[in-house]
DNA sequence: ATTGTTTCTTAACATTTTCTTAACATCTAT
DNA sequence: ATAGATGTTAAGAAAATGTTAAGAAACAAT
């Protein structure tokens, strides 16, 4: 699946530069000006998987909003990347105290932030990923997936499709919001190829594909 | 449930472009020529979710109406975006503070305006919420309602129809407003399909159920 | 390129759920 | 008691979801 990556920035041009490389670097972006939409942003997205951050910010400063990220458990896990003008010593120290995972100065070239970003990634997706809940277990590396330790076969639709259900448990899902969040945000695709991957992945796993409920006129979520 | 967004535009032919588009992206809109058109809406609406302002109105001018809504408690909290043709900067700053959360300038593409006005909504509407009153708790992220801790099973419609209720208690709302409120407006019904909706939600919502009162003449309001 | 294989998308049809309405029951105010 | 309202129920209609399979597309191997 693409990794998302939030980018905070509130120089227009800068953000869509960044954008744009992001883009064709086969990653999801969204973006956002100041601090107070990044926050509704990560409050309102769920995966997002790298922050970039701009620490001259309008409004509530950028180093402060580093620390609320960090002091806040659900987002403290989400790796950092500082952009800042301040090339000094102590700034940097500073920030890598806060929690921030690397840093670019301004000006930067965009082979350097890709490589950052990939790097950061690496460093923070584990190479071995395993998700488990309610006896059905997916391994990321192996593309592996077992129900209560049955090996079952999926596709890789299955798989990224089953990957968002079991890492947000009970959230309803519109059909919608899973094209957009497994496949690629350009597919143009009738809804109900979602109805039908759902049904092949209710068979698939078995009695318990009934996990995989659906809420009559809005989407589907994954319950107990 | 669909958001309603309040276009206040005097010339004819943009406010009714806007509709057209607005709708198509699946909004509820309601149009407004002036100032005071506006006021009226806002007072007689609820569930207002966003104002499209251009601020050359005949009357009081946009700029008044904006500082007044932005001075009343219960209107303050509403997103504004507004069109206008001057570009100039210093306009853009004044209108910002005044509360303005986005604008538009003349002429605008219908990909701008549709992607501002998702902006601003999302920015300004946490997708989930969870609602608590007298013991009956709806969430929003997973769609599930309790009643003293029990889980009770509701289809969409009995959902948004009590979210209505827990949102505005004491309120009294009429069948016509809950069908405009809860059903898509142009649907076209019978009136007393609300009242058959309210019984459903009583029996469902077992003893809490004599919460949901009629008012007679009136219709139906949520008291303890 | 060609072929074979797998996976995806969609349309069609089946099934299920939800909605709307009409009919009848009950209540309330005079 | 009566008229006009609301309460309740159930049946048919409408809409949504479930399922299947066939063709398209993607992929792999030669």
């Amino acid at each position: 699946m693409k990794k998302t990556i939030l980018i905070v920035e509130d120089e227009k041009d800068i953000r869509e530069l960044i954008r744009f490389n992001l883009q064709k670097g086969n990653y999801k972006t969204i973006g956002a000006e100041d601090a107070n939409e990044a926050l509704l942003t990560l409050r309102n997205n769920i995966g997002i998987d790298l922050i970039l951050l701009d620490l001259m910010l309008p409004g509530l400063q950028g180093e402060e909003f580093l620390r609320l990220l960090k002091s806040e458990k659900k987002f403290a896990t989400i790796p950092v990347i500082i952009i800042t003008a301040k090339s000094g010593e102590k700034t940097m120290v500073n920030n890598l105290n806060a929690g921030a995972d690397d840093f670019l100065t301004k000006p930067f070239s965009i082979r350097v932030l890709m490589a950052k970003v990939k790097a950061v990634l690496r460093r923070f997706s584990p190479e071995f990923k395993i998700v488990e809940r309610y006896g059905i277990e997916l391994d990321t590396k192996s593309h592996a997936t077992s129900v209560d330790g049955e090996k079952v076969e999926l596709t890789k639709t299955e798989f990224d499709l089953l990957m968002l259900f079991l890492i947000n448990p009970d959230r309803v899902f519109t059909r919608d919001d899973i094209l957009s969040l497994v496949w690629n945000l350009d597919a143009d695709l009738n809804t109900r190829t979602v109805d039908a991957h759902i049904s092949n992945l209710r068979k698939k796993l078995g009695r318990k594909g009934s996990l995989l409920k659906s809420v009559p006129k809005i989407g589907y979520k994954l319950v107990e």
